[in-house]
DNA sequence: GTAGGGTTAG
């Protein structure tokens, strides 16, 4: 081991030790030297505590710190306070930020520039404005230091209005910006999408000599990327001499969030060429790009080369990646990221945690869902409002209203998506009198102002409900102007209960929002089929060919041991069409033993006449349904997801199919959850 | 023997 070190030296050649010891990384070593010395003086505590909180143990550090106050023989100082403020913002450990900065009034260091800016800076990582507010104001002297942590505390408080504000005030008081502020000030203009205070700063940094700082660079990509200039992004990224990694990261997420997957990608590929050292946030970076942007199998593949090359992947990258089987209800994959977050216990991360709950949701196991969520240790509004939202999805109303009571009592605050959560839940379980008390109660009692997706869940709530003139006469009173949304849920109301008046005035409406959508057309000719009106549907349909839209063809897949199998109408491409032809013509054919006769209303729902007769047997979620039977391997339930909603004949067919075979079925359509089981669906034959 | 900055997330 390592020689003793004589701890009877004077303290001055102690601490040489000391420091010998920290500056080699050993930081063990020093310790143990420290707790030789018969009497450390104040200087020896501070470089303990600033060599733990440079090595991410904060923890230890604020230990040390809150011993060195209470020793009597010490008078702390203020560079063993600023040492602690850095610990503290390093950890964002509010409390003992807040402790700090009484002790800094105490020992009146509190209009010292050092520790003051310290402070800020403390505050600021610590997202406590009113905090650095406090500092600030007790300054008598401001340096560039000083306003530039101003205002990067109100960025990173999510306050850019006043940053910005903080930042011209700087400019009054004599003090020019330098590199450093300018990247701190960018952040602001980029969630504000303030162009042209950009392009201003842009020009000042070239003017001031800053024209190839790294930093004020890559904030510049940033921002003229949030404010939709990809070209000028690009341009600056390109004339930097030096682009280090994260400029490379800043880059491949400005082609992303604009859009520009191919470029993106490219960025990605060259920067993975030039030899660059790829870090967590690149792989992060370019994995969720690939998810937000529809790409979920490029997504997936990222992953796998991103294990491949011995990186880590982090809580975000769960995330990202969770995301992207959501999207593509590729459960299995799912379940395994499952495993890998156990495994490298994530559990108790929110964010990770609240996303595996919605893909389980989403995938259509809702059990598992709600058992994941009632595990998390902790859970926060977002965590709530997944959870009343996978509810409401799975036609869970009553659920839904009893986690949301919950919620409440735990003490999380409901926000906007809360209620929207709720009330579509509400609307999917025909709980009209439950949806008027919470809607009523929003702004009342949670100081939450109800907004158009609000009013249109309402409209749906009421309509569903079968209280059409109801929903209609809210239609015309709500203060917001009705969205495509809520004439929708009328349009779709009018359908269920065979109101054609209304359904006429609600299409009409529709065809002025959004003239583009042909479900639309769709549900009015239906409406009008339904009531013999053939004439009218007929002018209807012809309304839709002569503008040129075509419905969106229906389709549904099934997953069959990891691979995805995807089914149109008439579908006869599948290596097992003959089965599945045969199987639902005998399914048919019991179904008459039984009484249940086919609901023929709905074979019009097809718009393309020629294959009425046949189309009956050949939707494409029945095709997907008895794909998915005759494939039953041992296994209890059958998922089926489709792109549009179930049609009727469907869902009697699917219910018969579900108990004669004594399986479960879940189907998923475009607007929610089924689950047949034993000769019933959860929706409780309503959508 | 003392301070501050740019990228990824439900």
């Amino acid at each position: 081991m390592h020689p003793k070190v004589p701890t009877n030296l004077p303290l001055h050649l102690n601490i040489q030790f000391i420091k010998k010891y920290l500056n080699s990384g050993d930081i063990v070593r020093a310790r143990q030297l420290f707790d030789e010395v018969p009497h450390p003086d104040v200087y020896s505590w501070t470089l303990l505590i600033s060599a733990y909180s440079k090595n991410g143990r904060s923890e230890e550090a604020i230990k040390l710190y809150t011993e060195v106050k209470n020793r009597r023989k010490i008078d702390p100082d203020k560079f063993v306070v600023l040492a602690a403020a850095k610990a503290c913002a390093a950890s964002g450990d509010l409390a003992n930020a807040k402790e700090i900065h009484r002790d800094a009034l105490n020992y009146r260091f509190s209009s010292d520039l050092l520790l003051g800016n310290a402070l800020i800076d403390m505050f600021g990582k610590c997202k406590h404005f009113e905090g650095a507010e406090s500092v600030f104001g007790n300054l008598g002297i401001r340096d560039v230091i000083t306003w530039t942590s101003f205002c990067s505390c109100y960025v990173n408080c999510g306050l850019p209005r006043k940053a910005l504000c903080a930042f011209r005030e700087m400019g009054f008081n004599g003090i020019s910006p330098n590199a450093m502020t300018l990247s701190s000030i960018l952040p602001a203009c980029s969630e504000l999408k303030c162009l042209n205070l950009g392009r201003e700063i842009h020009g000042f940094s070239i003017k001031n000599g800053m024209g190839d700082n790294m930093f004020v660079n890559s904030a510049l990509v940033d921002m003229y990327s949030s404010c939709s200039s990809i070209k000028r992004a690009e341009l600056v990224f390109h004339n930097m001499s030096h682009p280090d990694v994260v400029s490379w990261n800043v880059i491949i997420s400005a082609y992303f969030t604009n859009g520009e997957c191919v470029k993106a990608l490219n960025k990605f590929q060259q920067m993975t060429n030039k030899g660059v050292n790829l870090d967590i946030v690149s792989w992060n970076s370019v994995i969720s790009g690939c998810a937000d942007n529809g790409k979920p199998q490029e997504a997936l593949e990222l992953l796998r080369n991103m294990l491949q090359s011995g990186r880590k992947p982090n809580q975000i990258t769960i995330t990202s990646v969770l995301a992207s089987c959501t999207s593509l209800e590729l459960w299995r994959v799912g379940k395994e990221i499952h495993a890998y977050i156990v495994r490298n216990r994530f559990l108790d991360d929110l964010t990770a945690v609240t996303a595996l709950v919605l893909m389980y949701a989403k995938s259509g196991d809702l059990e598992m869902s709600n058992q994941l969520f009632r595990n998390m240790p902790s859970k926060d509004t977002v965590a709530w409002n997944t959870i009343i939202i996978a509810n409401s999805m799975h036609g869970q109303g009553e659920k839904s209203m009893s986690l949301f009571n919950e919620m409440v009592e735990s003490g999380a605050k409901p926000n906007s998506v809360t209620f929207t959560g709720i009330l579509s839940g509400c609307s999917h379980s025909r709980m009209v009198d439950e949806g008027l008390s919470v809607f009523n109660s929003m702004k009342k009692e949670y100081n939450v102002e109800p907004d158009s997706e609000h009013y249109s869940c309402m409209v749906d709530v009421l309509g569903r409900g079968g209280r059409l003139i109801e929903a209609y006469n809210f239609i015309r009173q709500m203060p917001v102007e009705p969205s495509a949304a809520a004439w929708g849920a009328l349009l779709g109301a009018c359908r269920v209960y065979k109101n054609v008046d209304l359904g006429r005035i609600a299409a009409n409406r529709l065809f002025e929002i959004e003239p583009g959508n042909p479900g639309n057309y769709v549900l009015l000719f239906n409406i009008l089929v339904g009531a013999k009106l053939w004439e009218e549907a007929s002018s209807a349909r012809k309304l839709m060919r002569d503008r040129g839209i075509r419905k969106i063809p229906g389709c549904s897949w099934v997953r069959l041991k990891n691979r995805v199998y995807t089914f149109v109408v008439g579908d006869k491409n599948n290596e097992m069409s003959g089965e599945i032809y045969e199987f639902l013509n005998e399914i048919r054919k019991e179904m008459k033993l039984a009484g249940c006769y086919p609901d023929t209303g709905f074979v019009l729902q097809d718009l393309d006449g020629e294959e009425q007769e046949d189309s009956l047997c050949n939707h494409s979620e029945k095709l997907a349904v008895a794909f998915g039977v005759l494939n039953l391997r041992g296994e209890s339930c059958i998922r089926v997801f489709k792109n549009l909603r179930i049609c009727g004949d469907c869902h009697s067919t699917i219910n018969f199919v579900a108990k004669f075979v004594g399986v479960q079925i879940i189907v998923r359509d475009s607007l929610r959850f089924h689950h047949f089981a034993d000769g019933l669906c959860s929706c409780g034959d309503f959508w």
